[in-house]
DNA sequence: AGGGTATATACCGTTAAAGGAATATATCCT
DNA sequence: AGGATATATTCCTTTAACGGTATATACCCT
């Protein structure tokens, strides 16, 4: 059972999901894409499935690999309590560093 | 220079960024709540600060650390192309399954 | 049946991440 | 200065991910 963070470390699985986005592809078409040989890329696929993130399909001999996004819902909620912070301390304008050295917070210790 | 997914991928790191996400705290109340030794702890807050994604000042013997959560966008932005399919395929009404089956798509030989 | 194509699995070797113990560094206090 | 506290760094061992080659499996076609 392999966690969706670790899932999605690895480039080439993350390269995967990118090209299942824009269409489904059989695994030879991935091959192709991936600088990566054929066992490789059906080792990332089989770690893709079994986190649920494509689903495949059989059509004659090839498989046809097509994206399911659903548990990426879990990535996003985790961000939700960074999104605050995104538009908090993380980005000032002008104004409010300003307002911030009127009050004595040191920022600039910050590193 | 590790890579923003690699650093995101344990367990243990996302887990300090969740805990300086409420508020700013010294390493030691982060060992504290982290089954890890204070070793493990530093080295760890080193990847996160070396990924941009932690801040840290120094208040006497102690380090504070807070988050820093600018380079989270990217995964927000990795993402985008998904939310798309979330609204899409992935989670379809009754109507739409319908019209599917109506139109001889056969969902079922999806796994 | 037998050969060809497409994909999956088994079995390696290499590499690196993670955590612990020990130690170094920095700061405080008396 | 010297001891105490807080954190960082070094060194070591264990573990597992990743990719490759070789091989198995599945399906097609003649």
């Amino acid at each position: 059972m392999e966690a969706l963070f670790e899932v999605l470390a690895e480039p080439s699985r993350r390269r995967i999901l990118d090209l299942l986005a824009e269409r489904e592809r059989p695994v030879g078409e991935l091959v192709d894409l991936l600088a990566l040989r054929q066992p490789a890329v059906s080792k990332h696929l089989k770690v893709l499935r079994e986190a649920g993130l494509v689903q495949s399909r059989t059509d004659a001999q090839r498989r046809i690999y097509r994206i399911s996004p659903e548990p990426l819902r879990a990535v996003d909620e985790w961000l939700s309590p960074f999104r605050q912070h995104w538009a908090g301390a993380g980005t000032r304008n002008a104004l409010e560093r300003h307002l911030e050295i009127m009050e004595g917070s040191d920022v600039e210790a910050w590193a």
